[in-house]
DNA sequence: CTGTATCCATGGCGATACTG
DNA sequence: CAGTATCGCCATGGATACAG
């Protein structure tokens, strides 16, 4: 017995969205990736069986269509997954807005990078080869040190230095740039407060915030300070009064 | 390592929510329940050890806050629990129009009953005691037989014969019921198909299906037949000719 | 009424290795 | 590249009984 035994649409739905992993397989999808192994990069901890069954579950469940096109195999939402897209970004502003505090263990930068990889408004970058390195300085070197090369509309990831010329140069601490990414910071912000450096060429030092960015998400509004009051205090007491 | 290792908001809300029963204590809590014992009715499956648990990590969490007052004692959703509400919504939504099929194990008429009853309007209803009773067929008569009593803006549910002048009875098969609850089903096609009937004052009769309503998602409108056939295919495939 | 304590079985899931 | 196969653990949560 492993359903709730309920009628109810919410119990039904989660039944198949309350395992493990399954909302972020389905994120990955929503963002747009459909190869086995990307859909792996997005869910590193994930083991392949485990990817393999979600996957296998999904289509079960009319929510994932797979499509073996000879070597290859693309994995896409149906309508019906495709319509869990405004829960997925509900759960996104949410998540934003009360999960602040983060473990060091969910500062992975490889995800960091991915993630920014993917998000990257190419038509904001010049035309001509741009490099953009990252190096943190409180990471092993291996996972320290990225390079960001956009030519003519590609956005290639690279955790080795792929030998061009670097534009510029953003040095910081891991946890500050996710702090920027997730924009519980601005890029001013954490320049100011000298907890990020941009190097480089000096016209392109000062476009590299607007050339990465910040998560799509990030613009979420954050609780006010009343509503943080009020957060500790229930909602719609109904007349707490006597 | 019970988490995901993910700065990403929604791996960030999962690690909370995707926890077996949690969003159905939140659904009961937007619901208005917010008694430990109300609580447990809505999720009958659910062991009061595990409620209590999810319930003392939900309030850890900030999403729900605990008083006792006296002998009593009250749970209700903070600001950010009640953020929740348009996920949990857009869930009913999602397995309203996508989940259709319902096992044996799912068809609860004690569930079924204790949502009527709490989303009963009794606005609609006489001022003077009313009495609609409630007669499933295929179920063992323990749990086949309800009386909704309502009276002067309160309603009442029964297992048991209040002994109160009956002004109208129900009598059908529980799947018909949750189906038409649900809102696969109009009160009115029910009739016609006579897979359910009303007996008792004529008048009383007519009203029956207004009295009782259906689900406040009932009314999400399911998939067209177009959308069907789309769902059997991949949305926005890009491109897929050849 | 509002929980807590305890016990135990299950199976989900993590890890690793391997194949077409 | 795209998975399957296998193994074993331990945490999850189901069941029951009991307490303030």
């Amino acid at each position: 017995m492993s359903g709730y035994g309920q009628f109810c649409p919410v119990a039904k739905a989660m039944e198949l969205l309350d395992e493990r992993w399954t909302l972020l397989v389905i994120r990955e999808l929503l963002a747009g990736s459909s190869r086995f192994n990307d859909l792996r990069r997005g869910v590193p901890h994930m083991s392949p069986a485990l990817l393999s069954k979600r996957l296998q579950r999904l289509e079960h469940a009319g929510l994932v269509r797979k499509r073996v096109d000879g070597a290859r195999t693309a994995y896409r939402l149906t309508q019906s997954g495709e319509e869990l897209r405004p829960i997925v970004e509900g759960l996104a502003a949410w998540g934003v807005r009360w999960i602040g505090e983060l473990g060091q263990e969910d500062l992975d930068p490889h995800l960091l990078l991915w993630d920014m990889r993917r998000t990257i408004d190419v038509d904001a970058w010049p035309r001509r080869r741009t490099v953009v390195a990252m190096r943190f300085t409180d990471v092993p070197s291996s996972a320290g040190r990225w390079w960001l090369v956009c030519r003519d509309g590609d956005v290639d990831l690279c955790d080795f230095d792929p030998g061009f010329d670097v534009t510029a140069t953003v040095t910081t601490r891991l946890p500050v740039m996710v702090r920027v990414w997730r924009g519980d910071r601005s890029w001013a912000h954490a320049l100011r407060a000298e907890e990020l450096r941009i190097d480089g060429d000096a016209d392109a030092v000062a476009r590299v915030p607007e050339w990465l960015g910040q998560a799509v998400w990030a613009g979420v509004p954050r609780p006010t300070e009343a509503e943080l009051a009020a957060a500790r205090e229930p909602a719609l007491a109904g007349a707490a009064s006597a």
